[in-house]
DNA sequence: GTGAAAGCGCTAACAC
DNA sequence: GTGTTAGCGCTTTCAC
């Protein structure tokens, strides 16, 4: 008895698609048509739909979406959530998914490989159409074999060579020469770097890059190997003062520091002054990545500039065009440039 | 013809509850009761199911999930990334969460009310268990309503009366009032605040809290309401300078300025710096949140701490319980103190 | 204690 | 150009 309300009670709870459907009076089909500009479909209909969905305030149930087709999300892994440089990056990742129906939801990783795995694993389950990742740990294998089962494109991890997914990079191997000829141009003459630890290389392969590159100007410049000094340190404040320590108070103590990153470069900066040595005379300072931090009157910190947000950019492009169906892979590189402030003396 | 291997093909992609239950030779209600940990499976029986799904490594599809029951897993909406106090906060919430099935995910509303409405309605779209916003600009009745579809709590924004979610604070009124008390302390005779601008209140009424409580120790102090100095200044670099400089320049300058959170009061020593002034001597500062850069030496900032992961922790804490069935509202308070460090002179 | 079967809200053949 | 309908992979009654 009386069925007509009862129905209506009954799905009074949230608007769905048949809902929809109804109320334009047309098929489902028809307004899952409209919903995905899909081919076929008359302005008038097009139309009726749309006022329908508007007056009814509807909005497509992703998981549901997520059956059959797509979510319209993008997983976006962070390694962490600290680096001052990462917002840049996103940012880039908005501007390239503005006037699409994507949205961007993030995992956090915490420099955890256990964690990053299991948020990767949480991305796919959820359906996301595809995946970012920056400063991913996971090794390339696994990207590798997450990118069979899903559009994955990755910021800050070289892979030149990998067919299955795309990368986008600056040029670390020469940003990290950069870093060296700028600071003997500059005066230093005995620069050292301080990299991460082996053990966390959140940067992946990034932080191995700039070591490269530091070393080979330096070898360039006449260093013997043993001049070439590369330190390393977990990513606390304790341990980068610790190692710092450990350079000044040895024996030919250097002149100057790179920090591999802008985070570390600011723990640098910390240490250096707490030991009471004044920067830039005593020693002068370089990181990578030149975020906001760098412009603060406190640490006028001179670094390695990326452009973070056109690598966000060119990241969405390339996801999407995967998404669209591109297999070939793709690796974009961006070349550094010096971003000069007062943390180097000036020559 | 061949229907066995063709259904084989079809099916091979992705491991199902189906594979599963084959596998092991049960049921697909009963590979979801043991799932869920649902009553009424026997220990044989679970054994059984626990073994497939670990040889097959199968992993429920969230989306399907999503359709009848639980995603697993919980939004979180960060109103920006900027912020150095967030990442203790995110631990915090991810202490919570450890040992559960839950997986955090996060929407970043980049200071936009447009982009977190989109946020928050992709959140509720993706069929999110529960919802987390930390400094959400949403409107406390737009939280009202999206909390009578699904579980909500929110950081960073006192809401005491709210009847349909819960809220986790520190006590922003003391901590405002703290942080006047302790500048006069040292011998600051005339402090000031700059908060957010009004139309940016990213931080919600946290700001216009602690700017209550600023105003109110120094109404009991003695001042009249025309010495009580509020400046409000957008959160960009430039636009902090600007408003130091006027404060600074002006007639009775400030000798002291509380910056309503730690990343204003990062930029505030900038602009106080690069205006020439020493810090804590000719001014003192002195910000809220006790965030990690704090503790460096370039800016050795005191602090109001206001224990951000044990504020994530509460808030995990009361979004799980709303999700298992709670619904009277609980409003969780902690009680902020002073940090002291070098940016405020010692009495 | 266990399983059969109905459906959740969509998408995409396919028929008209 | 539009509508009908068969699933997608789960959860959840309800029988047995």
């Amino acid at each position: 008895m009386n069925e007509g309300s009862d129905i209506q009670t009954a799905k009074a709870n949230r608007v769905t698609i048949s809902v929809v459907a109804q109320h334009a009076g047309v098929s489902v089909a028809a307004v899952s048509k409209v919903l995905r500009n899909a081919y076929g479909v008359s302005a008038a209909l097009r139309a009726k739909v749309e006022a329908s969905i508007a007056t009814l305030n509807y909005r497509p149930s992703a998981a549901a979406r997520g059956m059959r087709g797509q979510t319209y999300t993008i997983g976006v892994l962070l390694v962490d959530i600290k680096n001052p440089f990462f917002p840049e990056l996103i940012d880039g990742i908005d501007d390239g998914l503005a006037g699409t129906q994507y949205v961007p939801l993030f995992g956090i990783g915490h420099g955890s490989l256990r964690l990053e795995t299991a948020i990767v694993h949480a991305l796919v389950d959820r359906q996301m159409d595809g995946l970012i990742m920056i400063g991913q740990r996971l090794a390339l294998a696994e990207v590798e074999a997450i990118a069979k089962q899903i559009p994955v494109v990755v910021i800050g991890h070289h892979a030149p060579t990998a067919t299955s997914f795309d990368s986008v990079n600056n040029d670390d191997e020469s940003g990290g020469a950069l870093a060296a000829e700028f600071l003997m141009a500059q005066g230093y003459r005995r620069p050292a770097m301080i990299a991460l630890h082996d053990n966390q290389q959140s940067g992946g392969d990034v932080a191995h890059k700039r070591k490269q590159g530091f070393a080979r100007a330096l070898d360039a410049a006449g260093f013997e190997p043993h001049q070439i000094r590369i330190a390393q340190a977990g990513d606390s404040l304790d341990d980068v003062t610790a190692t710092v320590r450990d350079l000044l108070e040895g024996t030919e103590p250097p002149d100057s520091i790179f920090g591999w990153a802008d985070y570390y470069a600011l723990e640098v900066l910390s240490a250096v002054r707490a030991l009471g040595f004044r920067v830039p005379d005593d020693i002068g300072i370089i990181g990578y990545d030149n975020s906001p931090p760098c412009a603060f009157t406190q640490n006028d910190l001179t670094s390695i500039d990326q452009s973070g947000r056109e690598l966000g950019r060119a990241a969405t492009r390339l996801l999407l065009e995967r998404i669209a169906g591109r297999t070939a892979a793709e690796h974009f590189v961006i070349t550094p440039k010096v971003s000069v402030r007062g943390s180097t003396r000036r020559s």
